[in-house]
DNA sequence: CATACTTATCGACGTCCGTCAATGTAAAGG
DNA sequence: CCTTTACATTGACGGACGTCGATAAGTATG
C-alpha cells in the first residue's frame, strides 16, 4: 500500500493489554498503545473518525469539505488512522469507503477503564 | 502552579461527549479531547500512568529509575499528564504524590465505547 | 542560616508532525 | 486512447514535541 512505513500496529496488541492499573506496561507495549493514542491525539482525525463512526460507512468524498482541509491532508490522516487500526478503507468503484474497526476502538477504552 | 499556560483541558469536556459514533465533533470538542488523547500518545507517559496506576500512589522518586529517563523528563511528563487532567499531585512533605484521575481516563473511555 | 534534597523551569538541540501545492497512479467512461 | 475522477505520494515549510544539562525554587533537617 505505501511503500515506507506500511507498518501497522502490532495485532498481539489486541490480545496484550490489561488495564493500565492492573501491571505495568513493557516498552513494546507502550510504544504500540502509544501510537493509537497518538492517532486519536489530533483534532481532526478526531473529527474524521468521527465522522465515519458516525455514518457507518463514509467516502474521502465527503470528508473534505467539512473538514476544511486539503484533500492531501486528508489522506494523510485516513492513513494514520489506518495504520493505527482504528479504520480501514475499502476501494469500490470510483470511490473508497472507510469504516470504523469496533474491535480496535473497544481494545483502547479497556485500556483505560477495567 | 506553573507561569505560563497553566491551562487544564476545559472540564466540561468531562460532560461533553457521547461516544464518537453518536454525533460528530465540532471543533472546539475535537480541540480539547485530542489533547487528551495526546497526552496517551506518549511511550513514556504510558508506563509512567501505568506506574502510578499501579500503585495507587507514586511519588517521582521512584519514577525516574524504572523509566530511564532523567528528572526533567519526568517532570515535563508528568505535568503534561496533569494539564490534560489525567493525573493529579499532592506534595506531602518532601514528595509530591501522583493518583490518577478515574473520571478523566473513565470519560476517555466513555469517547471510545458505547 | 546552611545544607541537603526534591521538584519545577529554562534553554537548546534534533526529530517528528500537520499542512498544502504539485505531481503521480489507477480506475471509469466516452 | 484520452479525459476525467478519486486518491496517494512527494517535497517543503513552520511549528510542536521529547530530551537533557544547568539552574531556580521550595522544603525538611541539623
Amino acid at each position: 500500500m505505501s511503500k515506507r512505513s506500511p507498518e501497522l500496529v502490532d495485532d498481539s496488541v489486541v490480545e496484550c493489554c490489561s488495564p493500565l492499573a492492573s501491571e505495568v506496561l513493557t516498552e513494546k507495549e507502550a510504544h504500540d498503545v502509544a501510537r493509537i493514542f497518538a492517532a486519536l491525539g489530533d483534532p481532526v482525525r478526531l473529527r474524521l473518525l468521527s465522522m465515519i463512526a458516525s455514518s457507518d460507512e463514509a467516502c474521502s468524498c465527503n470528508l473534505e469539505a467539512p473538514l476544511g482541509k486539503s484533500q492531501p491532508t486528508v489522506s494523510h490522516h485516513t492513513r494514520i488512522l489506518a495504520e493505527a487500526g482504528l479504520i480501514v478503507g475499502e476501494k469500490r468503484g470510483r470511490w473508497t469507503w472507510w469504516r470504523t474497526v469496533p474491535d480496535r476502538l473497544e481494545m483502547a477504552a479497556r485500556l483505560l477503564r477495567p
